[in-house]
DNA sequence: GGCTTTTCTGAAAACGTTTACATGACGGCC
DNA sequence: GGCCGTCATGTAAACGTTTTCAGAAAAGCC
């Protein structure tokens, strides 16, 4: 037997309207009355019912986080962001996270309809037939779709720009033949890692690429790095297109006795935590995930309060390279 | 302009009574109306407007998830197990995370009445007056809070036993003076395995415990390193209380020329994936946090279905010692 | 075929808010 | 002092469902 409004007007002696004006700060109302008034809400414990608020608002302050299946530091600094930045705004974040197919995917965000102001989507799933599909009416922030509809509005790292930058350190070391371990082809984080790699590559003469395929787990990384090991002209250095691979490829080199950096050099993507731990510290690309969750928000939130508005550009988060040991020039290593 | 079941009914040329009917699954509706109503619902995209039968039915089908400032793999894997479980069940799950303070908490519990139909919560600010204080008719399962009253219901690690055994393993390996690296005192992860850990220590005869003050964190694991490197009589073991911690405390005796496992032994709690790859690799305690988000939500959702009943049990889930390089027996090492 | 019982359907109330509109009080102006 | 604005307040409709209750249709029975 919830407390509602009307058993505070009755308790404070004025009508249900003079209470959700106070309540809702609307200067309608005198000052001694409000305040009357707020002072009953309080010692009922009266805590408005949102769905009847929502029921005629047409707002239910609560926005939904559709997120693939991720795991550790990246989910959590993503929610962290979004989080963070959703409480600045008053809003609620409705998580749904590790979907595993496009199905799952659609289910859910027909689960979400109605009950959020808005979503905020990470899929490998989405395009637009596969939005306009299953949201009806509801606005929508991708965050590293690799869409390129100009009538949604995402958010991205800049993974080619990363992978450019962590490549061009190794070839600014003076390595000329490279490998990159790839990830799961078809993604845009994937597509985008491998473009810039080979962009850094093209820049350079007399530079080759192998490529050997991965998708992300330190399994491929152990994989790719046995290949590399079993080659005859074996690659003066590697770049893994994530940090798990990195440390996978780490591993099944040592295991084959090759030194990092002394006989080959590695550097991964997304600087996760255990980067700095390894030895050799693994050199990375460092992107604020966190920062990209709360910009998302953030052009949500303003998306959902003016729905007019056509700007919907595609925002760019920066990376940096992090150089640690894992590729130190081979001329300081060659007697290490 | 959404459809509502008005649209429905109109369009189906029956009344609203048996569109609600049909799609609530009721068995009062004959078949080929059923039918009939379904496939125009589904023409129509009609979803049903959450807010209004949640005004009516008095339950939102979301439940609140409160959390503390987490990182990493322990705050994904909760999240992931609590989201499983809660979409087997139909349930969304509305996360706050990381609140730094009790009124952040406070807050926070407030916002979300009202929109959930039950909470859980992990916080170290928690305890029952703050619930009796802040949830008023809500139903709550608490996550480690270490909170023995009957009333509430709980879910815990098993902290001591893992800590126990972390302990009981290194001083069957022979070592005797035996240094513990704490964690942030008054919060109940840490009191129990500071207990676990003495409950070990009592049964053997002959050894000595020192304890260091440390807080979680790598730095406050990297200060106590120090301070073990910087004493004249040297402790044979340290058991980290996590496995962050660990790490500090393993890169500042490497810094000071001690070796692990050959100089001294090393434990820690929590196997989080960079364990694995550390050099040497760490043994640590292992527990499935996903298990204990998921069955939380499980106990959760028992207690919304029939609020009744009284069995408020609190369950312990196990903790299991992975041992690894790092607390190799010295015998072994004399030499390496 | 009329009666009773059963099965199905529809009208309307209810849920707890917000807000458009109406009303009343009050003060200023002539 | 009567008239007119202005301001504060209250009344009631609306939001989109579910569900009770009563009534209609169908079915069974003699």
């Amino acid at each position: 037997m919830a407390v509602t409004i009307k058993d505070v007007a009755r308790e404070a002696g004025v009508s249900v309207a003079s209470v959700s004006r106070a309540l809702n700060g609307h200067d309608t109302v005198r000052q001694s009355k409000r305040r009357h008034i707020l002072e009953v809400a309080q010692r009922l414990r009266y805590v408005p019912h949102m769905a009847a608020r929502s029921l005629i608002t047409r707002r239910t302050q609560a926005i939904g986080v559709l997120l693939p299946d991720l795991h550790g530091e990246f989910f959590s600094e993503l929610i962290r962001g979004i989080d963070l930045a959703a409480r600045a705004r008053g809003l609620h974040i409705l998580v749904s996270s590790s979907h595993g197919d496009a199905t799952e995917a659609a289910a859910t965000l027909q689960a979400m309809q109605g009950r959020v102001d808005g979503v905020l989507v990470m899929s490998p799933f989405v395009d637009s037939r596969f939005l306009s599909e299953h949201l009806h009416d509801v606005p929508v922030v991708l965050m590293n779709a690799g869409l390129d509809d100009p009538s949604v509005i995402e958010l991205r790292i800049d993974n080619r720009g990363g992978a450019q930058a962590a490549t061009a350190h190794l070839l600014a070391q003076g390595h000329r033949r490279i490998a990159i371990i790839t990830g799961p082809g078809g993604t845009f984080d994937a597509d985008q890692r491998l473009h810039g790699f080979r962009q850094a590559l093209a820049a350079v003469n007399g530079a080759s690429e192998t490529v050997l395929a991965g998708d992300f787990t330190e399994q491929s990384g152990h994989a790719a790095g046995q290949a590399i090991a079993a080659m005859t002209a074996r690659p003066d250095a590697v770049f893994a297109c994530n940090d798990m691979m990195a440390i996978g490829c780490l591993i099944a080199l040592r295991e084959a006795g090759i030194e990092v950096p002394a006989d080959i050099a590695l550097a991964g993507f997304d600087d996760i935590p255990i980067a700095r731990y390894l030895s050799p510290t693994l050199t990375t690309v460092r992107v604020s995930i966190s920062q990209l969750g709360a910009q998302a928000l953030e052009r949500l939130a303003e998306r959902i309060n003016n729905p007019e508005q056509s700007g919907a550009r595609t925002d760019t988060l920066p990376a940096e390279l992090v150089v640690r040991e894992s590729c130190r020039r081979p001329a300081d290593n060659r007697n290490g």
